[in-house]
DNA sequence: AAAGCACCCTGTACGC
DNA sequence: TGCGTACAGGGTGCTT
């Protein structure tokens, strides 16, 4: 499932190809992955724009164009967002397609259905509300220790909450713990300020290598890079999808538990929860 | 503020 | 073989 550097990974791509490029057409063939506005409006606006640059906030791929509008996608679960020269073997995922003048197509193909794409002249309507960026040079390890003090809730549910930390998810929220050697249910405001330090170097220690790797990709997931390469990380995974294989660091069999409703994986013996908690 | 749950979707894995 | 069902998961919205 795509996160931050999976993300990152597409937009990069993205903008290597797509800067100075316009779009001809667009092809709705699932509504519901256009959030607004309207398809025929959607479809209309974009006709004969300009692509000006691609960025990425949270988990949030920005296509800004050369008018006062950018195109926001969100990946979810399954979704991809392929180039191919005008045509593929398999279109039978395919949601919406745009048609680039120089005879290319950009595909958002999506399993699942849940990945969603936004055209607006107000980015900050859809991005405004997430919180920082785990990567920027302004999130210090003293900055995410004011944030977590102020959090009564486990630190799981928390590190997947966008509107506390942008861009990570499941996977990368179970690897930056055990990095950092903390447990999953540990109480936010409790932590030492050491973990606070170990948590903050893990979280954007593992955002990097997997950034550096081209993104993970599962065996069975969806994510690809925009020309259709997987990404390198999953070997790198210390935890994630291992239940019952040994701890990198100590050995021990990795466990799985539910936090939340999510899958979790933690090292038993390098994550310790303190008895009063 | 925090936690639980239903929902949105479909492919896959599983039990019978 | 073939059916039905549980499950996975990011985010939203509602309820407790």
């Amino acid at each position: 499932m795509p996160e931050l550097p999976e993300v990152e990974t597409v937009a990069r791509g993205l903008r290597a190809a797509l800067v100075g490029c316009s779009i001809a057409g667009v092809e709705i063939r699932w509504k519901r992955s256009i959030t607004t506005p309207d398809p025929t409006a959607f479809a209309r606006r974009l006709e004969g724009q300009t692509v000006a640059d691609v960025g990425r906030r949270g988990k949030w791929i920005a296509i800004v164009l050369d008018s006062s509008d950018t195109l926001l996608v969100h990946l979810r679960m399954t979704g991809q967002l392929l180039l191919d020269s005008g045509a593929c073997p398999d279109e039978r995922y395919t949601r919406v397609l745009f048609l680039l003048d120089d005879g290319r197509r950009l595909r958002f193909s999506d399993v699942r259905k849940f990945g969603r794409i936004v055209l607006t002249t107000n980015p900050d309507d859809v991005l405004g509300d997430l919180g920082p960026e785990p990567l920027a040079d302004d999130f210090t390890a003293a900055r995410f220790g004011e944030l977590l003090a102020q959090r009564w809730g486990r630190i799981k549910p928390l590190l997947l909450d966008q509107r506390f930390l942008a861009g990570l998810g499941n996977i990368y929220a179970s690897e930056a713990l055990w990095r950092a050697s903390v447990h999953p249910l540990r109480q936010a405001n409790s932590l030492a300020p050491d973990e606070v330090q170990r948590l903050h170097e893990g979280i954007r220690s593992v955002l990097r290598a997997a950034i550096a790797a081209g993104g993970t990709t599962l065996e069975d997931a969806a994510y690809q890079q925009a020309d259709g390469q997987p990404g390198e990380f999953s070997r790198q995974l210390a935890v994630y999808g291992r239940e019952g294989e040994a701890c990198p660091c100590c050995g021990a069999a990795i466990e799985r538990v539910k936090v939340g409703q999510r899958s979790t994986y933690l090292c038993p013996r390098c994550q310790l929860l303190p008895e009063e908690e």
